[in-house]
DNA sequence: GTCTATAGGCTGATAGAC
DNA sequence: GTCTATCAGCCTATAGAC
């Protein structure tokens, strides 16, 4: 824990920005509370309101600058000229890397998808239906060069994702069921992963021959 | 809204587990009040108390009670002796059942997983190692009978338990996306997804000819 | 069995000292 | 910038009437 020493402003913003994505992502935003959050980072629980305008403010902080390096690299890839299933496991290697920065990203979003995305904030939507677009136009250029089978865009997006968010989401309760011996499998490595389904998504998708 | 004659013991309870189960899974138990459950299944909220023991003896009741139909299913299965492709397929399918009778289980189960099961009756551990274990076993199955290639049993069921749960979970947010023409799409069939997910499995983990 | 009324605890926010 | 002290609102649970 800091010490209450009345300086640096940024170091205070970084270490409420922590706890927080922390602490939403496994306790939700109404489970979250902010005398949690605030210890958590060490600091007094009156800065939240201070620096973010409070909980609310917080949490939106937190989602939109996340999303921010995802959009961007995907941006890059988009504009890529290679072949489709390339695209793909490059996309999914992005996922996995974001999961690697912002360990705690899929909970926070599985949370805002399952309720509708209700505390989300309306600039965010655009980003998100940039990603779908981003899987669907993989998938139809993969579909038209002739390296996928004509599957469903949607379909694609909610099997990559899912498997992604799942996976990195996830985490708490597999690590709960594995170091209480409930399954008896080594702690899993996300790169590994990552190759996984960039394996089973090239061989699922792949026209039939 | 049902009027508040005093009848029917067994309806009260219905109307609260099917209300609980509906808010729990878009809110997550701390951002569903039990003001808002009561008036949702039309009754008064100190019924709550009467029936489940409070707001937490109603959330485990509604966890409870919606497992023992998939293990029951599960373990049916796995007694048949049918090759682990099939297995596998049939697996899928009985997820897409389960959430076409339970329709709110995957998010409050995903809640779950991200929270490391902390709301979690400990009963229910046991059930949840089942799931698993049965995944890993189709997969040693179709590996060791040359249906398979040689995959991770535990990236496999985060696969497929991460695809049919997202599809599931993320509805409100996909609905919404949908309905206000974020994305262009129709809303999709739960029966085509479990189609698409079947099909991809089977070519992904097919063993390299 | 169900409702009304209320108690008691917790939560998020802020005024004001430093 | 940060902390302490405090408040008003909300939430769950329950006693007691019907």
């Amino acid at each position: 824990m800091r010490k209450a020493r009345p300086r640096d402003r940024e170091a205070t913003r970084q270490a409420l920005l922590a706890a927080g994505t922390e602490l939403f992502a496994s306790h939700g935003f109404d489970g979250a509370k902010v005398d949690a959050i605030a210890s958590h980072a060490g600091v007094n629980k009156a800065l939240i309101s201070y620096h973010f305008g409070g909980k609310k403010g917080l949490y939106t902080e937190i989602l939109h600058g996340d999303l921010g390096w995802a959009i961007t690299r995907i941006t890059e890839l988009e504009r890529e000229a290679v072949k489709a299933d390339v695209k793909l496991a490059r996309f999914v290697a992005i996922f996995g890397e974001l999961h690697q920065r912002r360990p705690s990203l899929s909970a926070m979003m599985l949370r805002e998808a399952m309720s509708g995305g209700r505390g989300l904030d309306p600039k965010l939507l655009p980003d998100l239906k940039k990603i779908f677009g981003a899987v669907a136009a993989i998938v139809a250029q993969g579909v038209a060069e002739g390296t996928f089978r004509p599957v469903d865009p949607l379909f694609t997006h909610h099997t990559v994702l899912g498997s992604l968010a799942f996976f990195f989401a996830a985490r708490p309760l597999r690590d709960r069921m594995i170091a209480e011996g409930v399954v008896a499998v080594p702690r899993p490595d996300p790169a590994a992963f990552v190759a996984h389904l960039q394996h089973l998504l090239a061989r699922g998708l792949a026209k039939e021959s």
